[in-house]
RNA sequence: GUGGAUGUAGCUCAGCUGGUUAGAGCACUAGAUUGUGGUUCUAGGGGUCGCCGGUUCAAAUCCGGUCUUCCACCCCA
């Protein structure tokens, strides 16, 4: 009986064509990560539930992929906990395994375990896919890739810098115009303290960051709604409205809480990152955004946060400090600081804008026609000459009609076709035909292949 | 996880208030053209109308459930 064919929801299949713009973005990436002294490295794509569990706060675990123990799965389980429902234990009595969410946490084990054979500062890049059970809808899918690069065990603010480098030198290369968004938890804390209420930090920060998207009257509406008083919010007014370039900003932000030590921290380093990516020759837009607050809440220094202009679609890049990410794991003090591009909504990005270049074709350059056994054997040595001359080729294998091994080469979008028939192996002049200008000539091997070569 | 929309041929979609063998364009295959693709013409193949159940003499069409995709929230790459 045959079913009929599906997919995971949120998982894709991708086509040739898709695989080959695909892979110009992470070629891209990986040049890019490489060109600046990152080393790749790989981790599996499942990990201990344990290593897993409680990174991500509770909204992430409930995003968690988790993998059925293998076996009688069934025989550890308590009775009592199905009657009374305990979801949390029996998961964990079933399921000890559980699919990567994203690449730091695997990388925070990796640094741990393998801490001896590391030279520190580490600088590492790591390209996978990572899986996350969210509802899919535009920009977001249950499987994929991240492009992670990290410098661990090193607190020097140059590295952040190094990073926003590394940032803007993929998208211009991608070509794609973005703005860097800039924050530091510190002067987020800062914040937070002089509002007297520290422990409301998520609550105030998640409200605030969508000011642009509902605009500041809601954002109020939120906070009162969250439980904080007016004399609160009325406090945090000036840094709610705080607009202005990023030095303006950093002005205001003082004045306001340069007092707490947090506070002064975070817009020291703040200020120190920005007047050395202003030497730079940096193409993309940086901006610092008091409001950003990404929700991951192992960051403790700057937050990134990069956006695509001119398309709406979440950010295609983000990351930020985090002073004990390997603390878990028992290696404490060990600072890093990290950015992950996303290449599937660079994907999206690059094809909403059509931004794709035209040469990302993954086709052969050249056809050779199959007019029969004799001449396709004949064919096999001609192909060997043209493969070594660093030229992609294949043969037709079957001995077909003519038009449609035609049809093949025009549809593969194969630039050349070369006929060798019985006249051309007994002239040695063989037939070359250019698929987009229409263009035939008759030549020796040589002599097609430095056209082709052109 | 909450709320809302969607689903008809490989793709994009028609199919009015339930009524015979469910259509178009593109794509595909073959021929016109026995050594020449992308244009044109002709013919052809392809659909349990997402899936399951219900109402009805009769369901692609109405109702319920379920799955998918999309949108908003949440969160995020």
């Amino acid at each position: 009986m045959s079913q009929k064919p599906s997919l995971p929801k949120g998982t894709r299949d991708f086509t040739p064509d898709e695989m080959a713009k695909r892979n110009f973005i992470f070629d891209t990436i990986n040049k890019v990560f490489k060109n600046y002294g990152y080393q790749p490295i790989e981790t599996p794509a499942m990990e201990n539930l344990s290593t897993l569990m409680g990174k991500y706060g509770e909204e992430g675990d409930r995003l968690l992929f988790k993998i059925l123990n293998s076996g009688d799965y069934l025989k550890n389980i308590d009775q009592t906990d199905v009657t009374n429902d305990n979801l949390s234990k029996i998961t964990t009595t079933i399921s000890e395994k559980g699919l990567r969410y994203d690449l730091t946490v695997p990388f925070a084990r990796y640094v741990v375990q393998h801490r001896n054979e590391i030279t520190f500062p580490f600088k590492r890049y790591q390209v996978q896919p990572v899986w996350r059970a969210d509802r899919p809808q535009k920009g977001r899918y249950r499987e994929f890739y991240q492009c992670d690069v990290d410098v661990i065990g090193s607190d020097s603010l140059l590295n952040e810098v190094e990073l926003i480098r590394v940032i803007d030198d993929i998208f211009k290369r991608l070509n794609i115009d973005i703005v860097i968004k800039l924050n530091n938890r510190k002067i987020l804390t800062g914040i937070a303290e002089i509002i007297n209420a520290p422990e409301r930090l998520t609550d105030i920060t998640t409200a605030i960051d969508k000011i642009d998207k509902i605009g500041v009257e809601k954002v109020y509406e939120e906070l009162r709604q969250k439980g904080l008083d007016e004399d609160t919010i009325e406090m945090l007014e000036p840094i709610i409205n705080l607009g202005g370039g990023n030095s303006q900003r950093l002005i205001c932000l003082k004045e306001i809480i340069g007092i707490t030590s947090a506070g002064s921290q975070g817009i020291q380093e703040m200020q120190y990152i920005l007047d050395l990516t202003e030497q730079l020759d940096i193409k993309a837009e940086i901006k610092m955004e008091q409001a950003l607050a990404r929700g991951l809440n192992y960051y403790t220094g700057t937050i990134i946060e990069v956006l695509a202009k001119d398309v709406t679609i979440g950010s295609v890049c983000g990351g930020g400090r985090y002073d004990d990410l390997t603390g878990v794991f028992g290696l404490p003090d060990v600072s890093g600081v990290g950015v992950s591009f996303g290449a599937d909504r660079i994907y999206d990005v690059l094809t909403e804008l059509d931004l794709f270049p035209e040469q990302v074709q993954g086709s052969a350059d050249v056809l050779l026609v199959n007019f029969g056994e004799q001449e396709a054997k004949f064919c096999l040595k001609i192909m060997e000459v043209i493969q070594n001359s660093g030229i992609s080729a294949e043969l037709y294998p079957n001995p077909a009609k003519l038009k449609k091994q035609m049809k093949y080469a025009n549809q593969k979008s194969v630039r050349f076709v070369i006929l060798i028939g019985e006249e051309e192996i007994k002239s040695g002049q063989y037939t070359l035909k250019d698929m987009i200008t229409g263009d035939q000539m008759n030549g020796m091997l040589s002599e097609l292949i430095n056209r082709i070569k052109q």
